[in-house]
Order: C-alpha cells, then sequence, then structure tokens
DNA sequence: GCGGCTCTGGCAATCGATTGCAGAAAATGC
DNA sequence: GCATTTTCTGCAATCGATTGCCAGAGCCGC
C-alpha cells in the first residue's frame, strides 16, 4: 500500500530520542512516562513524518489484531448488510477492524470460517449464524474469545447477545390482525433450531389465546428455512387444508413474500382473500405488490451495540463477568398486505379457481 | 482466538531440528531444500500439534499482509453484496482475507478509508466506488498498490477494471422497447461523473438512431444519485413537460421504482400506460408490480474476476504490465414493467388524473 | 554536602516468522 | 584416494513494535 513507511526507529532518530520514548509518547496510555516537552515534540515530528505503527509488528508483540471477525450466513441475505453495516461502523470508531466471513449455513464450511477466523487471530466475534445449541461457539468462547451473537441468541446464557424482541413484535402482530377482527389465523412458523424461530413461535402459542385468536394445532407450517421457497411451500399445504383462515401471520418477511406467491398462484388476492404479515421489514418490502404489513427491527442498531458490547469484553480480557443480553424493541409496520376479513370463512375453505387478480 | 499455539520452534524442539528447516519444510516453495524424511515428519508433527503460522509474523517479516482491501460506496446497497461475496470467494481460496470498508460515497470518508486500509497494509484493493476521474486511485496505484476496479472504471484506463458490457445492454434494451412498437422513448440517465452513468448514456445517444428511436435531447433526464428518491423526481419532471413519451429507459433499476412510483403517483400506471425498463437485476426487482424488465449484470462473477485479477497481479508486484479490462456480457431480462405502446402519445401528452390502478 | 527519593528515558529482550550465508556432510570426478 | 562440487541444515540477523528493568539526573531535607 505504500513503499516504505516511517517506523518508530526513523521518529526516535529524527527527535533525537530512543525508540522506546517515542513509543510511550505516541501511546496516551504510557504518556505520563514522558516529559511533556518531548511528548509534544515527538508527536509532531510523528505527524510530519506521517508515521503509523505497524500493525503486524504490533499484534507479534500485542498478541492482539485489532480485528474482529463477522460470522453471517450470507451477506446477500437483506437482511445482514445493515447489522453488518452496524458492527464496522462501532468497530471502527474503536480501531478495529472487522473480518466478514459467510457460512452458508453449512455445518463444513462453518468450521472452515472459524479457522480461517482463528489463524488470524481475531480478537472477539460477533456471530449472526448461530443456532439454538451452537456447541462450537460455546467451545470457543470457553477458550477465552470474547462473543457476542446479534439478531439471534444461543439457548445457552452464558454468550452475550444483541436481539430483537421476537414476542413482543408477534404480540403485537397478533394484536393487529384481532383489532382488524380476524379470529382464524394460520401461521407459517421458522426454523426451531434458531432463536428467531422458536421465540417467534412460542410467543404465537403464549399470545394467541389472550388476544382472542384461535390458533389450531394445524394451521401452522413449520418452514424449514427461511426463505421464499419454504414459504411458498408452507401456505400450499396450508391451502391444501381448507382451514378457513383469513390471515397468515409469517415469521419473517421472505416467508411472507412465498406465502404470498403462492397465494396469487391459486387465484387468492393478498390482502383481500388473505391477509399476510411478516417480520424484519427487510429492505423494498414496501414497494412490493402489496406493500407488506411486518415488524420492524433495528438491524444497524443491533450490530452497532453488539460491536460496543464486545469492544468493551476484549478491554478486559480473562475477567469473568455476567454476560450480557440486550433486548431491543421492535415497531409496528401496517402496510398494504394486512386488512380486515371480507368474509370471515368463504375465501380459503372453498377453495374455488379465480383468475388472478381479474377485476371484478 | 486461543489460548496459545504451537509455534515454528516448538515444532522444531518436537521433530529435532532448527526452526529455519521447519519453515522450509513447511513452505512448498523451498520445501525441495529439505530432505524428504524430514520434510514428511515436519508436516506429521506439525498437523499433529495443530501449527498454523502467525499472520502478524509472518506480515512482519514479509511485508505482506495477505488482506486485500475491499472498497464500496455502501454494504446496504443491495448490488453490492454479490460482489463483495464474490471477491470474498476468491480471495480466500488464494488465502487471502478481506476487509470491506464503507465511503458513502463522501470525499472525506473515502479518504479515510484509504488511510484505514492502508494503514492496515492491505496488499491490494478492489474498489467499488470508483469515479470517472479518481485522482485518488490513480495516486495509491501509481505508488505500487495493485487496484482493480469492479463494476465501474476509471477514464483513465492504466487501472485495471471488471465492468459489466453497459452499452451492449443499453443496445438490448433499445432495441426491445423499439421492438415492443415504441418510438417516443424518454430517458433517466444516471451520474455522468461515474462510468456506468456515462457509459450508459453515450450507448443510448450512438444506438437510438440506427434502432429506430428518437430520443430528443429534453427527453432526458440526468439523476444526481443512483437512487429512488432521483428517480422520482426525473420522472416528476419527464411528466411536468409533457413529452408525449410510451416509455422510459432508466440507467438502473433504483431510478427505475423510483420512477414507476412517481407514474403511480400521478395516476399512470407501469406498463399499461408508460413502460418503464431497469438496469442491472437487483435482487427482489423480479417481485416487485410490475415485475421490472431490466439488464441483468453478473455481480457476484464481477467480484469473483476481479479477485482473481487481482491476486495474479499481487504475485508478481513491481513488474509493469498492461492493464486489463475485462468486460462481462449482460442478459436481458423481461419482464412486466414493458409492454407494447397502448395508445402512441395520449398517456403522457394529456396529464388527466385518475384513480390509481382502478378497475376500469 | 550528602544520602535517599522521584522522575525520566535508555537498554535490551521479546513476539514468531523468513532468509542470506556458511559450514558440514555427502556425492562426484579424475 | 583426494579434490571438488553439490546438497542439506543450522546460525543469526531481521522485520517494528512493546515493556520490564535499570541508571542517571535532579531535587529534597537535614
Amino acid at each position: 500500500m505504500q513503499h516504505k513507511r516511517a517506523t518508530l526507529k526513523d521518529v526516535a532518530g529524527a527527535v533525537g530520542v530512543h525508540v522506546s520514548t517515542v513509543s510511550r509518547a505516541l501511546n496516551p496510555a504510557t504518556r505520563h512516562l514522558i516529559t511533556p516537552e518531548i511528548v509534544a515534540k515527538v508527536i509532531a515530528v510523528g505527524r510530519q513524518m506521517g508515521y503509523r505503527p505497524n500493525p503486524a509488528a504490533y499484534s507479534l508483540r500485542t498478541n492482539r489484531t485489532l480485528t474482529i471477525g463477522v460470522v453471517v450466513p450470507d451477506i446477500t441475505n437483506s437482511i445482514f448488510p445493515p447489522i453488518i453495516r452496524g458492527v464496522e461502523d462501532a468497530a471502527s470508531e474503536h480501531g478495529y477492524a472487522t473480518l466478514v466471513v459467510n457460512t452458508d449455513g453449512r455445518f463444513e464450511r462453518e468450521a472452515s470460517v472459524f479457522e480461517v477466523l482463528s489463524a488470524r487471530g481475531v480478537d472477539g466475534l460477533v456471530v449472526a449464524s448461530v443456532e439454538r445449541k451452537d456447541e462450537a461457539i460455546v467451545r470457543i468462547a470457553a477458550l477465552g474469545t470474547p462473543i457476542v451473537t446479534v439478531n439471534r441468541r444461543t439457548d445457552d446464557a452464558s454468550i452475550c447477545s444483541v436481539t430483537n424482541d421476537d414476542a413482543e413484535g408477534i404480540r403485537r402482530m397478533l394484536t393487529h390482525l384481532a383489532a382488524l377482527g380476524h379470529r382464524n389465523v394460520a401461521a407459517i412458523a421458522g426454523n426451531q433450531g434458531l432463536s428467531t424461530g422458536q421465540q417467534r413461535y412460542e410467543a404465537l402459542r403464549t399470545h394467541a389465546a389472550g388476544i382472542g385468536l384461535e390458533i389450531a394445532e394445524e394451521s401452522v407450517r413449520f418452514a424449514a428455512r427461511f426463505n421464499e421457497a419454504a414459504g411458498e411451500q408452507a401456505m400450499e399445504e396450508l391451502l391444501a387444508r381448507g382451514l378457513g383462515f383469513t390471515a397468515v401471520l409469517c415469521a419473517n418477511d421472505r416467508l411472507a413474500i412465498g406465502a404470498i406467491a403462492a397465494l396469487r398462484r391459486r387465484g387468492l388476492a393478498c390482502p383481500t382473500d388473505v391477509s399476510v404479515s411478516g417480520f424484519n421489514d427487510m429492505a423494498m418490502v414496501d414497494r412490493l405488490e402489496p406493500p407488506l404489513t411486518t415488524i420492524r427491527i433495528q438491524q444497524y442498531k443491533v450490530g452497532f451495540i453488539a460491536a460496543n458490547l464486545l469492544v468493551e469484553r476484549m478491554a478486559r480480557p480473562q475477567e469473568t463477568y455476567a454476560p450480557e443480553h440486550v433486548l431491543m424493541p421492535i415497531e409496528l409496520v401496517v402496510r398494504g398486505s394486512t386488512c380486515p376479513p371480507r368474509d370471515l370463512t368463504r375465501a380459503t375453505k372453498t377453495m374455488r379457481r379465480r383468475a388472478p387478480a381479474a377485476p371484478a
């Protein structure tokens, strides 16, 4: 990146002091050991010579890389970039760089990804790809690497996390649907091996009754993955049973998008025939037709806070302290994909084929 | 990331040879200097002890970090993650890690971003945020850092690039619109300070006539930025002039999305009243209403190839060689946002207000 | 005027690798 | 069988920082 840059030795030579003096003068923590005039001179000459510490030498000596690893399932999944951005912004404020790696949710790749980060000697990890029972993470944490999980968390409460208030989100959405007049609501739940999937489903079970909704066992389908295809398939299955629901609550936006596509293919309109709700408020879902009613999570902030938490923990290494779990508030965003039920049961109970969205 | 790991010295001790022997035995390039039996033993013991080289020590000695910097305007803009992913995948195949930074297109941030990467001593750069006249890049390149730009390029042909065939994309889109029967086509061009903006606009000028389209000077609006708001504003301006166009070619998808929103707000339907086309084929544009007709670019591949090119260049440092410029083929993707003109001029010439998308 | 104190800043070891050089051992030539 | 070459391995310097230890300077009080 540059030909040769000034070293401590160069600065020391220019000022006429020893390298150790320069080192101490430049480090705020040891600066008090040096006479103020020398400090000023060193700083001035250092700046003028364009001195910048060599990170390799620093790492070698201190065993710290000022780098944190960020592990995500896939950076091209648009839920993650805002989180990563938050992590990067917070990390860079503290002088840390971030190394982002993708696991694709595949086990073998996950192992190699941790291997790479470990080989690079990252000082800490922000992990967005964690599963509820994630022994790999627990093992790495036990070895002493500070870790914070984002969006999801492990069942094991010893791993720090920054997550969204999934339960409250579901409660708010159920309340919204009930307020619209829906009584028979179906749901497409997510992967129960992930905390998001499990929390959201559990909230459904916990809150439905109190809100006045009946959600029968058979009205819930579990999607294997959080994507459009799984949502589409789940919706197909729900429709095939003719359960007479007027709304479908989906565990995330991508499932909802798939669900709406499935409805459309069956000649049913969203929201007039069936209301559909999402979760996350991904980019662009406000521009879909219909615009998606969903729960907004604070993606950027989750990443930002997680990185700050991590930096804080990395500062005091081997101490043990209580793990922290931050829960971020969510927000209900009502758009066009939910509306009052037109006719409580007719639409989905009798599965007549219709031309898609034909003008009446 | 780990408590203490085996060093060369540890392996040397275990095998009973000198560290330099271990170093040479482990390095494929110097392995031939060592007796095969010793090599085998060193490798076996090294593996068994879980030896992994310390990157800091390696960097300090060799002045190479095995890290490349990736500079993008904003990782949350969904055009970039696939590119980044391509870069990361290719880079990691060669043992390189990637450091991604965001400029937000702001000048001062751009400077600090290069500063950070330079301080970290990256071995090379993949830059997606480059402008046509980008002196910063040229300067850094002149200092000896290998650089490859992606998606965009500098006017200065000495900087390697991997870009998409923007001109051909525009030609294909114009041909498509002409084939549908459009004759009076307007355009929303992009920032002319970026190669994409300029190339696409130039292609418009070059090819329109030959294809049988008239694109008057006043039928082209230049959007300041490549985003929805700019597209919306540009479309407003086009509509305000009542030019009688039946289609609008936009320089990218986000402009097109904004343009369609503006049409809708004016009570005009896309594509029945006005066809709109995009460029890039971003994620999700196939799920919009109407699904966007656009030009598909190979985002992942662009990143992948750029990283390979960069790695190749980093391998032989100070040599000078001809800069390479790779042009990736594009693909026309016809979806719902373009259709034959209903009535060649009535729709946009007489600006009647209508209820949005009301059934006839 | 001297012992003891604090305050500064220099010395040198250290982190873990790479690599030029030299010397020992083995192979080759005659 | 000796000289010469080749092959292999060890030695030690080096990269650029940090940091424990120590010595000299200056100050104080008595």
